[in-house]
DNA sequence: TAACTGTATTATATGTAATCATACAGTTAG
DNA sequence: CTAACTGTATGATTACATATAATACAGTTA
């Protein structure tokens, strides 16, 4: 059993919805840091994908700086990091503005969208399990 | 000269820039209902791309209920329409899910995400012009 | 009629994603 | 030491989406 959900969609980018439902895991606190991340082997065998495939997903994952590989050993969830104003910037400027676009193109009100965004935060707040 | 701006990025999908940049005309008012749109070959000449890619886009817009064309005539621009309910819930589930994990891995607070989006909401706010 | 519109067709080049198959080197339990 | 696990690298192949290219056709309008 992976330490995260995925159900994969046809027609998006394998390797981009994996790596997307590794990161809900951790914002989430589904898998927090120091925990053990399935070894690339697993991973492919678990969700039936070829190992290159899964093993460019944890190289994606490293590089945003969510994990940790060492040869030999495996790999480990990171804590999360304060980000840069650079990377926050190209968030805001890049993910907001879709989210503002595509909600003025279907006639959503700004409360709507306000609320349902605290609405998410809460639903991917981490629970303190275990 | 176009009625919309775009600055086309490499590695991003042609199409999908352009619809983009439509759909930012249309909702900040720059593009207004009613408004004729240029044509699939004076789109190609002056994005210097192939027609049949500026087609695409048109019939694209066309589908999401943002253009509307008749063959002879051209294509004209169409008032936003209130969404359906389940349309609404695929943006809300989907994009705005996608902010809300990206916000919390970056380590950005809920009110800075609230702020930025009310920023950005009167951003493109259309102004009463002409 | 001429010049404009949207639309359709077929072919081609390109880039990327994903697969398959192997191989190598570091680590660790037995 | 050996076996079995780790991450990592490479090359070949298939599949698919994107964009281009070159035409062609039909409706509209001055």
């Amino acid at each position: 059993m992976l330490p995260f959900q995925i159900q994969l969609h046809p027609g998006e980018s394998l390797s981009e919805q994996i790596v997307y439902a590794v990161k809900k895991a951790i914002i989430s606190g589904q898998l927090r840091p120091g925990d053990k991340f399935p070894s690339v082997r697993v991973i492919s065998q678990e969700l039936k994908i070829n190992p290159n495939t899964a093993h460019k997903v944890v190289k994606l994952l490293e590089q945003k700086g969510l994990l940790a590989s060492t040869p030999g050993i495996g790999t480990v969830v990171l804590p999360l990091t304060e980000s840069s104003d650079k990377e926050k910037a190209v968030l805001l400027e890049g993910e907001i503005d879709r989210v503002v676009v595509e909600a003025k193109r279907l006639g959503i009100h700004l409360k709507e969208i306000l609320t349902k965004i605290e609405s998410r935060w809460s639903y991917f707040q981490p629970k303190g399990k275990k």
